[in-house]
DNA sequence: TCAATTTAGTGGTATATGCCACTAAATATA
DNA sequence: TATATTTAGTGGCATATACCACTAAATTGA
């Protein structure tokens, strides 16, 4: 065999994590179809059903997402009629995302379809390897996972300093 | 504490890996910078660099990727002078992909950023944990995870049925 | 050999996502 | 209070990524 498979995700962790989002991504997607979501737009339903009247700006930050792309990713939804932005009153620059009636059948209707694609998830790795599989990625979203890897001079040699 | 800070990516493994993907692009890409590639850019590259003479299906066979979207991706690498297409003499549907000297030796030099990327995630992470995360990630990319993944009914229930 | 089917790529369109520049509004400071 | 700074959002532009329709070339089958 003069064919090596060995790609760069082998090595770098973050290639191998956009390469299997795009796996995931594609499966969740065409169990989510019949609703018509997309699997990011069912996310952000998700969460903008979660945290309720939550700002543009907050919920960015959940969604660890740059602010004016989550402005861009609502529009189709909001074009759709499913979230609204509402005006605060007492904080003119600030918008409160929320969903239409419209959007919150359509988020039930979607949960429904993605109960199924996450059983699924869970079959084809195991129960204890999806949550802890979970968990990693939720400690890599959190800021303090950011700190450190910024923090974190390359201290690759034995013995850490400071 | 009436703020519930719970969100999809605590339940839905596609959540959690798009989301932990932004994070982690964020940081890759920051350290990327001074090569003047993006994180996929990298990818791409490398992934070029180690399928010597793949055709177009082949890398985005690899890469998980739509080929259409493999194509629309390498536009900016052509046009900067980093990849070019080479159509196969015996097979005149098929363009094999190779990087120019100059991707060669673009990709080199964002090599060395990359590896302080790298190193810094090992050192946030531990190398443990993120050898392992890198195996599950590629795990989750296989044609044999999708294939169970669409092959899995939910089988929720206890007692699996053929 | 010729028609039917499959395979490789391209181009258009839409969503996903980030950066930058800009506006508006709130806050801090002199 | 008037100015400086910070914060929230918008819009433009670029890349990332998918689907669909289409072309061209190879393969299959009659």
């Amino acid at each position: 065999m003069d064919e090596t498979p060995m790609g760069i995700w082998d090595f770098c962790t973050n290639s191998a994590l956009k390469r299997a989002s795009r796996q995931l991504g594609q499966l969740y997607e065409d169990v989510l179809a019949p609703s018509g979501l997309r699997g990011t737009q069912f996310s952000l339903l998700s969460q903008i059903s979660h945290s309720k009247n939550a700002s543009l700006r907050t919920l960015a930050n959940l969604l660890v997402m740059d602010l004016s792309a989550l402005g861009h990713t609502l529009k189709p939804l909001i074009r759709d009629g499913y979230v609204e932005l509402v005006p605060d009153v007492s904080d003119r620059r600030v918008k409160r995302v929320q969903l239409t009636p419209l959007g919150q059948k359509k988020q039930q209707e979607a949960t429904d379809l993605w109960r199924k694609a996450q059983a699924r998830f869970d079959n084809a790795l195991g129960k204890p390897e999806a949550d802890a599989l979970r968990r990693a990625l939720n400690g890599l979203s959190e800021a303090s996972f950011a700190e450190a890897f910024t923090r974190a001079s390359d201290t690759t040699g034995p013995g850490e300093s400071g």
